[in-house]
RNA sequence: CGGGGCGUGGCGCAGUCUGGUCAGCGCACAGCGUUCGGGACGCUGGGGUCAUGGGUUCGAAUCCCAUCGCCCCGACCA
């Protein structure tokens, strides 16, 4: 962006320094604050207005899948946790414990969740003794406590938001369509309403969750080069129905373990939606999911108040009544020209201008942050021509996110390139991987790039960009937050 | 947990090397007036035990020791 386009400079340019952008814009623009304790923040009302959009819409959708909400416990015994030891260990060195209650000492430490298939898992083995008890296709949405050694706000804090959805089956195959079902929904979703394009697939052993047999994954490129995990669905097999004893008569009067899923999205998106969309103005909202979608300024010139404010408050309440989310500022302490700036950086997808001038000819001047394309509307259209505007700039989002991705993913066929690759631009690298944990292990090492997917489409086989092994499989690497 | 940087009104910083009108600037905030089509201006005003705790000194934001916290880059993770 050119200098004299450049209207906000309350922050530094997102192409000067991406980390001190981010945290920049998410002061300036008071979607999050931090908290007076370590790796801690406050979710300010701008930022939790996204939360609650996000919360709303995926919502939705889970619950058009036939799923159901409830809510399980915040803490959890220790010898729960204890019960699955791949799972506690994990989680353990991020676990935050409770020792004690007023001044006395606890006989059992009990665990912040870090998550729930631990108590979920005791309580599911109460609930289930037939296979008409099945499938159980429960959800929360909850706070999640992990004691991380390095934080960023949204992205990685001690606290966090989620959903985890806990479900429990009669088969395996059932349990396996419902991780990708879930998987597939994440994907939707997070193109649809975040405009976030991602790539999906399983994640190698070493990237697993921890008990899981699959853990299946979305992941989006980020506009610095880095990769994001945008949600994760695990098939979790019968890990946790054994540990924990969820047992159920089957059809055939048989004892079996039911057959478990997990899966969930974090305030995490939050970040993936200011980094994959912000610029060096600031924000950029998708509209399905910004907090203010419309915001109307009349312009304060001569007799404004009695020429120019009715019209903007008419106009105010004609799209509210639409649905829309919109804001009328008409505050005079500050300029017009302020307040484009400040909405600017703030990222509401649409603004109206209205001064004395557009009444005088009927019209108004809309202008789109995505493209800051002006445009003066008629009045009498302005109204029906919204839904257009602000679906257009919802698609033509997406597919700016997608042409990002596809021109940051790089086809590498040998280990040089895909080092140079990683230090020029960055970005998703696909490659052929032979599935030996050894090479994924060696060029983490050497080059801090993990294997982020395993594509479930896979036509073709070729040799592993290390050790050049026949058969190798399709992999997506990049670094990752 | 390693390597680096930094803690001075709400935010961003200067001052620290060389101890002594250094408690200062910009923005923000409050009041009044003029402004307002791309972050207006003038005047007036409020706000800081200089991260914390020790020490050195006649005297410490400044020097020494310790502690805490934050940021960035790595190792670990949603």
């Amino acid at each position: 962006m050119n200098k004299e386009e450049r209207f906000v400079t309350a922050i530094t340019p997102k192409s000067e320094d991406f980390s001190r952008w981010y945290t920049e814009i998410i002061r300036r623009a008071e979607l999050a604050d931090y908290a007076p304790m370590k790796g801690m923040m406050v979710i300010r009302p701008y930022g939790y207005a996204i939360w609650e959009n996000i919360q709303r819409l995926l919502d939705n959708r889970i619950k058009e899948t036939g799923h159901t909400n409830a809510y399980f416990p915040l803490f959890i015994p220790e010898s729960l946790l204890q019960k699955e030891t791949e799972h506690l260990e994990g989680f353990s060195p991020e676990v935050a414990w409770v020792t004690h209650g007023g001044e006395e000492e606890l006989e059992e430490r009990l665990a912040v969740r870090p998550t729930s298939e631990a108590i979920i898992g005791n309580m599911y083995s109460k609930w289930i003794k037939s296979w008409r008890d099945l499938p159980v296709l429960i959800n929360q949405w909850a706070n999640i406590v992990r004691w991380e050694k390095v934080t960023r706000p949204f992205l990685r804090t001690t606290e966090f938001l989620w959903q985890e959805g806990h479900t429990a089956h009669e088969t395996s195959e059932e349990a396996e369509k419902e991780t990708l079902m879930i998987l597939d929904l994440y994907k939707e979703f997070v193109e649809t309403e975040l405009a976030i394009p991602v790539i999906s697939g399983r994640k190698t052993a070493r990237e697993r969750f921890a008990g899981a047999l699959e853990t299946y994954a979305i992941e989006a490129l980020m506009s610095d080069g880095k990769a994001l995990q945008m949600g994760t669905s695990h098939n979790l097999g019968q890990h946790f129905s054994k540990v924990f004893n969820i047992r159920f008569e089957d059809r055939d009067q048989k004892l079996q373990y039911v057959w478990q899923t997990s899966w969930g999205v974090s305030t995490r998106l939050v970040g993936s939606v200011i980094m994959s969309h912000g610029d060096d103005s600031g924000l950029k909202f998708p509209p399905r999911i910004a907090p203010v979608q419309i915001v109307i300024i009349p312009i304060s010139l001569g007799n404004w108040k009695q020429e120019v404010l009715p019209t903007a408050q008419a106009l105010e309440q004609g799209l509210k009544k639409e649905g829309w989310r919109v804001k009328l500022d008409a505050r005079e302490e500050f300029s017009p020209g302020w307040k484009f700036s400040e909405y600017e950086m703030r990222g509401i997808p649409l603004r109206i201008e209205i001064g004395p001038r557009d009444i005088k000819n009927n019209q108004a001047v809309v202008v789109r942050r995505d493209t800051m394309a002006k445009e003066s509307i008629s009045l009498d259209s302005l109204q029906a021509k919204i839904p257009q505007i602000l679906s257009d700039i919802q698609d033509s989002m997406l597919a700016k996110a997608r042409k990002f991705q596809a021109e940051n993913t790089s086809e590498v066929d040998n280990y040089q390139d895909f080092k140079s690759v990683l230090e020029s631009k960055r970005g998703f690298l696909k490659t052929f991987w032979c599935g030996n944990q050894d090479c994924e292990d060696k060029i983490k090492e050497e080059t801090m790039a993990t294997i982020r997917v395993v594509p479930l489409e896979q036509e073709e086989k070729g040799k592993c960009v290390l050790c050049q092994a026949d058969a190798g499989q399709w992999v997506f690497f990049a670094r990752a937050y």
